[in-house]
DNA sequence: TATCGTTATATAAATTAAAATATAACGATA
DNA sequence: TATCGTTATATTTTAATTTATATAACGATA
């Protein structure tokens, strides 16, 4: 059993594209300073980094990008320069996005990995992918403590709110505070419908809708609803239940959902 | 807006101790060949390495790791060799781990990002974090699929089998088959609780340990229940329930969860 | 039209990294 | 005790990469 020593995680990530390298950390720092000083040479200097290193750089971008990165010009009042262009300053912003996602990444390996025995179970924990069809996100609006469970509100944006509850062991432990990102996931089957806009029921959540899809089923159909903001929520009802209230595409109707049997998921 | 071209997303990543790197990608592989020869000058020319090169690895690893990767022996019958310890081996098979996940986490991230203008909210996706306290690993170990529904079964070991209903939309897209191995997401308070070991009642799923910890609340108290192999249920039931069954510590009792409350997810 | 600082391009120099080579020490074995 | 193939260590060569330097083209401006 090997002591729980320090034990850094390191690690880069970058894009290639036809089995080149296209873009990583040094490159996107070059078209930071770029973008800041207007000239390949100086944005060189400024990083320490030789002219011809960056010229070379700047090329093999513009090259493999399938839109041009920065607009150069030669000659000129100050004697040229280099400019970013939209599409250059999104490339930088994905970029810098997916860094930050991969540095996550290593942390939850190096915060979960204590010692090499329990490796294993942790890790398969890290990355998962969930049976819940829908998935939205939001953020906390409204949170409420109580003994044990926590009420929570988030939104999700286009009038969408929806309440959770979850104890308040998962509040501190996903660390949910007002503003905070949040991605809400509701099971299929724990969705109902009614088509009746204007009913009383308990349920916390009602999302009113478009009925997009109906599969029929033996004994389950599925019914997609289309809500506010193009965002699909699914519902598994019985078939009983399908033909009796007869959802059609295009009909209006109303998503019921208890708001325990929400789960929330935080990125950090 | 980019054309959704093709990007390759590649990466790496290491291990640091005391800011020195200590384990990477060539290490590991030399490790292995070393494991296979038994001698650091053949694990060096197998891989195409330079013998310096390759003692210069072993020596710095031997030095960072808390306790020895390899053991050189120098003379004797066959003039000498090197060996992997157990340790050595458990540090090559966590890296190996490590390393999938690390691909899985790339692979994601590719099939994820297909331009750079939704980056920002399929990203999030990624990396989760549930407010499911109940969250067991097991294998796929039964598999029916109905019209709309599916019915899984996952093995958790120590006799633990819990049933799970999902859609067969969410089969297809975990890819689970017979043997995958499964994340079963349980939330709190989807988890009845009764003192009685031979309840009839629908639920799917019962699971039978002893209570191990009790937190009243105002409205609701959080049971934690121990299962076979030490697992922890928390369960979440009103007051009124507590007080009428009375659960204490050490007390047996039953879990019982239906198979459509539970949510599965898996790894890649 | 001469000037400017930059882009664009090539070539030489220098630094660095890796590899090849050489050799001593080692200790069981024949 | 001479032999063996390995570890251990230093030194030399080689290759690759990077940097430095030089120079032409550029085009608005004074």
């Amino acid at each position: 059993m090997p002591k729980p020593q320090a034990l850094e995680f390191s690690g880069q990530f970058w894009l290639n594209r036809k089995g080149c390298g296209y873009l990583g950390a040094g490159r996107v720092e070059l078209l930071e300073h770029i973008d800041e000083c207007g000239s390949i040479a100086r944005a060189a200097k400024r990083m320490g980094m030789s002219y011809k290193t960056a010229w070379d750089a700047v090329e093999a971008m513009n090259n493999l990008a399938d839109r041009p990165l920065v607009v150069r010009a030669t000659g000129g009042k100050g004697g040229g320069g280099t400019q970013l262009t939209d599409y250059g300053k999104q490339v930088i912003a994905g970029y810098r996005l997916m860094e930050a996602e991969h540095r996550r990444f290593l942390a939850r390996m190096e915060a979960g990995v204590k010692n090499f025995d329990q490796i294993n179970n942790l890790l398969k924990a890290i990355n998962m992918k969930t049976s819940a069809r829908n998935q939205f996100l939001g953020q906390v609006s409204y949170l409420e403590k109580g003994a044990v469970n926590s009420e929570v509100k988030v939104d999700l944006g286009e009038g969408l709110e929806i309440f959770s509850i979850v104890t308040n062991e998962a509040v501190e432990d996903l660390g949910l505070v007002l503003g905070k990102e949040t991605m809400v996931l509701i099971k299929s089957s724990f969705v109902l419908l009614s088509p009746d806009e204007k009913l009383r029921i308990s349920a916390r959540n009602r999302l009113y809708g478009t009925v997009r899809e109906v599969v029929p089923g033996a004994v389950n159909s599925e019914v997609k609803l289309e809500l506010p903001g193009g965002r699909i929520l699914t519902a598994i009802i019985t078939r009983e239940a399908l033909t009796e209230l007869g959802f059609v595409p295009g009909q209006r109707a109303c998503a019921l959902i208890k708001a325990s049997h929400v789960i929330l998921a935080v990125n950090d």
